[in-house]
DNA sequence: CACATAACCGGAGGCACCCTCCGTTTAATT
DNA sequence: AATTAAACGGAGGGTGCCTCCGGTTATGTG
């Protein structure tokens, strides 16, 4: 990720942050076909800062994806640092659910990186599979959680949203069903 | 297909195939994002003309597919009126490798069309093999091809040259893939 | 703190494409 | 030959793409 996100300049970090995020909304809200000008506008930025940042279209849109997987794949780790393994494990749920909301909304997009022969998905499964991981193992340390299954059936578990028809309450409908899945996943009693 | 091909006007009809058989070109050789414009210009007509038959780019690139289908279907018959069946049947299928040509120039651009809801495909199936059936049956009828398999497994046969990894080539090793096909079909003696 | 300088910024500008609009041409009809 | 509805063509206005470079700013140094 990130080649030299580190040793950047400040401003250029910024700009960067504000053009991944404004990329981000435009895309996810009006399509694949938003032209770069409107994004750079949108991000307050001049349209060369855009191009020396993400030389094409294709970069910008993975970037912004990467962007989103790696929100939802540290959000493990803080929300570990914060509250009990199982509610850590059900607030994820919800970072879950946004992130597909995302993924939805720029899939039109994505298409076109992988023509332009990008893999944007290639660390997808295992980056989720390593937040889900750390949070059902400890829910199961700290005894709040069943031993009968692993980090795979709960991530199984929760791809089901995605084979949800969409319409408007997509997002309401994802949380219940990852509700249930939950309190399946507590120990009795 | 042609919904008025057969009231228009002269000048009209002329121009709509200058169009389509320009297209084919420009496509075909050059990739999915060719200009409109150039393609108005290679066919030595306006683009107004050109939006006027054709009022999207997917429209053009569909109608492009669907001639090339035509002529294939329709070769058929024609050749049947000049040759011997079996002799047909060999002939048309040059015209077939021809076609598999063209759809595989077109590829890039009818998956545009696909993406926008159309499906370029639909008859291809159907028109195939009615003409491959017409070929056949009545090379079997005149007893000159094998009576133990039927048009399906004809088709079935010609659609392997679609699995070869192409190449400058691949013309060459379809026809002679094909002639294999041929000879298999006739009576053996 | 002031200065130097390398890194970064912004947006004007040139180019290509898209598509519409309307004055002109032409095929068909009588 | 005259009429007219249909078709033509391409100029033009709008938009997006991307580059280029004069101006700005962060950061390390004296």
């Amino acid at each position: 990720m990130g080649s030299g996100t580190k040793t950047m300049r400040a401003d250029a970090r910024r700009n960067r942050e504000k053009l991944l995020s404004s990329a981000l909304d435009l895309f996810t809200e009006q399509g694949a076909d938003v032209s770069l000008d409107a994004v750079a506008k949108h991000a307050g930025v001049g349209v060369g800062t855009l191009y020396r940042h993400f030389p094409t279209r294709e970069a910008l849109v993975e970037a912004a994806y990467l962007t989103e997987l790696d929100r939802l794949h540290d959000g493990a780790a803080e929300l570990l640092a914060e509250h009990p393994a199982d509610e850590a494990l059900a607030r994820w749920m919800d970072l879950f659910v946004e992130y597909a909301m995302t993924k939805r909304g720029l899939a039109g997009a994505l298409q076109g990186v992988i023509a332009s022969g990008g893999d944007p998905y290639r660390q997808s499964r295992t980056k989720i599979l390593e937040a889900v991981t750390s949070l059902f193992e400890a829910g199961q340390a700290q005894g709040a959680l069943r031993d009968d299954v692993d980090a795979e059936d709960v991530w199984r578990g929760m791809a089901g949203i995605f084979a949800m028809p969409d319409g408007p309450d997509w997002p309401q409908r994802s949380r219940t069903q990852l509700r249930l899945l939950m309190d399946g996943l507590r120990h009795r009693g």
